[in-house]
DNA sequence: GTCTATACTTGGATAGAC
DNA sequence: GTCTATCCAAGTATAGAC
């Protein structure tokens, strides 16, 4: 929390970034303007348009900023993964702290930007797709052989799990009480369990996916 | 796409909601401003003020109308779920139509405003849980006694679902291409159609759910 | 109930002094 | 590289004519 003073020792640009960021969380994308901002960094109004050029383009610069830090931290905490439990519990884990620090905000202030910002949006879609990239990593460490994993393709399972993460987050962003996610984790816990325990178990002969390729093809 | 002309027989209050609306999902919510509200309607920007008082009131009374509109059409879906697969289908169906109508974007948006506005935050809440609600009573008809009702709570399966779904519409969003949800939507149907024909055979004896109360505790 | 006109405020952006 | 001053555009909101 080092609020405005005892730091001039980073750079305007690192400062503006900042208080860019922490305008965003604690106003909103609609009330991110340059005065804002400069009023929370403790600094002056033109030094953005000097130093970035426009409001926008700094947001895309803090935006990927953070989403460098986040990712970063993602891969470190994905690299742990060696089971769907794992998986379960370092998501309990990322979440917390995503919530805590208020990227969640940020992200949520940030998707409703790139509503005018086609490169923001391609921005934010391509940080979605290296979180994709850690989850199916992780998911393929922990399923390993597990019979699952010849039914589920693990591109569409990471996609989903990463889906259901951010569904999370933004739905429990939005409670005061942030009384919901706990108890789901734990259900998770609990399937990752299940599904791990099943393994040999599992699939019945005669049962066969469906999918793309299954018929004669339809549109 | 009726846009503005030959339906002047409609209510003047109903033509601002629905301008509002679409200046939301055209502009983004800081965009979506008195003046490019009644441009868009073709009203006198004044006329706002008068029947709604401000900008933002009248987009909260606009999110209670999409949000009527929307959880009656999942409600009339959801009554017809009565398995795994089924949830799946009509979850495809529904995620197909919201983009294409457009209400994804304007959740979007309205979850953004919502940062400034902690009533309208409420009420999106309140549609998230009615939300929930109606996936919860789904699953419980689709599980009926499948032994997997037993290890996972319901009100938590639906929430994880409801946020899955929540998530896939908003990261399908971004991308300009929406070339990935089908693929998830397969994946998912083919979970479905496995556990549903694994029923049976799950839970092996020994295996006991965790949870909050499964030990001493530990932070 | 709707429109015109306008007061007032805030925001983006730049010029020019330091 | 930073600050002051300022221009201009756009926004909210209201008063008052119709």
């Amino acid at each position: 929390m080092t609020t405005s003073a005892a730091k001039r020792g980073s750079k305007t640009r690192d400062r503006i970034l900042d208080a860019a960021l922490r305008t965003l969380r604690e106003e909103g994308f609609a009330g991110t303007t340059a005065r804002a901002i400069a009023g929370r960094g403790g600094f002056n109004q033109a030094l953005i348009f000097y130093h970035f050029g426009s409001v926008p383009k700094l947001l895309l610069e803090a935006f990927r900023r953070t989403s460098e830090a986040q990712v970063a931290r993602y891969r470190a905490a994905a690299a742990n993964v060696s089971s769907l439990t794992d998986l379960v519990e370092i998501a309990r884990r990322l979440h917390a702290e995503d919530l805590e620090s208020g990227v969640v905000t940020a992200v949520t202030q940030l998707m409703s930007a790139a509503a005018s910002d086609p490169e923001l949006g391609r921005a934010i879609l391509d940080r979605f797709e290296e979180w994709i990239g850690l989850v199916r990593e992780a998911l393929d460490r922990a399923l390993g052989a597990h019979p699952l994993a010849a039914i589920v393709p693990t591109r569409e399972a990471a996609y989903a799990v990463a889906a259901m993460f951010l569904g999370v987050e933004l739905m429990s962003r939005l409670d005061p009480a942030r009384s919901e996610a706990e108890a789901v984790f734990d259900m998770m816990a609990n399937l990752a369990r299940l599904i791990e325990s099943v393994g040999p178990a599992l699939l019945p002969e005669g049962l066969r996916p469906v999918g793309p390729s299954s018929g004669p093809s339809s549109p």
